[in-house]
DNA sequence: AAGTGGTCTAGACCACAAG
DNA sequence: TTGTGGTCTAGACCACTTT
């Protein structure tokens, strides 16, 4: 078919735009069903193929999402909100909102797959924690299921040498966790470094995490460090990008 | 064709495998060509829209990336870092290493599409800096640009009652910046929340960004505080997210 | 049972890049 | 000029969800 008049854009993109368009304007709200692949072809005159690749746009956006055999709809964004300090009071700033509204609390969390092993270390996690390559370190892997939702993947190395005989081989760290133990071995952590990136999902953080198409993965990896800058924790975390947002609160 | 034997999987996800799991076996190096639709056809008995399905897994997984007219390659991943506080110096933690290598220095950081104007607040932003809605806002937005690649996008807002007849309203700031001007206008900033997000690009961000597909955008939210938790700066970031590692350094 | 998206085929024309 | 990816058509069968 000779595209008939002045149109510089695909008509796959031009079906997304009109799609996007109204759906920014509010005529289709989170939880909505789009048009589906045969509304499409009726009210554009295109092939399948075509409409099908128009949905596929707002899908590999994060705007929409399919579901098999009911069509495709509009997603939400309603994230966790994760605080990497902590320590300094959220009140004392509290004249300034967030700007991103986060449903938090009254959610069920749900530690999930936890496994803890001993191995040799990776050889990126070695030049981290300032050991040997192929020392032994302490392997703690696990997820995070929110309401059913799984939105974290967590894997901690630790340097074998130092947790050996403490709770922190065992699968319940007991109270206060991984960190109360180290301080007790005199390797308690008092700075820490958080290093973040964003990339889509490898096929296996997909499955784990239960992603849709078009939502990418936030990696945080955090060293922990005890006095006189011995690292002491390496945290490698594959978030959801869907269900987060990270805080970060520091002075000047 | 009748499926011949035992496949679970969609032709199109075996053959993007086969292709994954070679890259990652280094059989194909960041910049390599990859085998493009006519040998996929050719090697894998499939038709056209099947082998180019394949080969767009890999680009929506960031992987590899198109040229037109040329083929499509293995993608790199070099990023900048970019240190939330600068504050804390870096040597003193310097035992541990990070885990992202990120060639940094050496390159050419231009600042771009430079624009200052002033505007009712958007709703979003008077929430935040605690104004009124549609109350005057300086707008100050600019873009980055390394080594002619594009990476940052930004756009800060400061209440217009504040910053009037001072510097900040022009395209050149001065000495120090913004927050020098602040400092002069009795609005210090002294304490600082980041917000960071992370989903897929719009259209126009892919477009000012020159994004690739797979490539998701890291948003960040920078709030500056004056004394008393007097919000004196929203600042909203829009990065590539191939192009940045962010760090945050901070004491338990 | 009807409708939906998921996969797949076998063609076609185009714009662009490289030799 | 040749080969590449980008767009598009007009069919088809399947698995799944909903009615």
């Amino acid at each position: 078919m000779a595209t008939t008049g002045g149109d510089r854009q695909p008509k796959y993109q031009r079906i997304a735009n009109t799609l996007r368009e109204a759906i920014q304007a509010g005529e289709y709200v989170p939880g909505d069903r789009l048009p589906g692949e045969n509304d499409l072809m009726a009210t554009h005159g295109v092939a399948r193929m075509t409409a099908r690749q128009a949905l596929g746009v707002l899908q590999n956006e994060g705007i929409a999402e399919s579901r098999k055999g009911a069509g495709v709809f509009v997603r939400a964004f309603r994230p966790l909100r994760r605080r990497g300090i902590q320590r300094l009071s959220r009140e004392q700033w509290g004249a300034g909102r967030s700007i991103w509204s986060a449903d938090i609390e009254d959610r069920t969390l749900v530690v999930d797959q936890v496994a803890v092993t001993e191995e040799p270390a990776p050889e990126r996690i070695a030049r981290v924690l300032d050991i040997a390559p192929d020392d032994a370190v302490c392997v703690r892997s696990r997820r995070f299921v929110l309401d059913g939702k799984p939105v974290l993947l967590a894997t901690s190395y630790l340097p074998a040498s130092l947790v050996a005989g403490s709770a922190i081989t065992q699968e319940d760290t007991g109270p206060g966790g991984t960190y109360a133990r180290l301080g007790e071995l005199g390797a308690k952590p008092v700075h820490f470094r958080e290093e973040v990136r964003s990339r889509m999902p490898s096929q296996d953080e997909a499955n784990r995490l239960s992603l849709s198409m078009g939502t990418p993965v936030i990696l945080i990896c955090r060293t922990a460090f005890a006095d006189e800058g011995r690292p002491v924790e390496v945290n490698e975390m594959t978030l959801d990008s869907a269900s987060y947002v990270l805080e970060y609160d520091f002075d000047a």
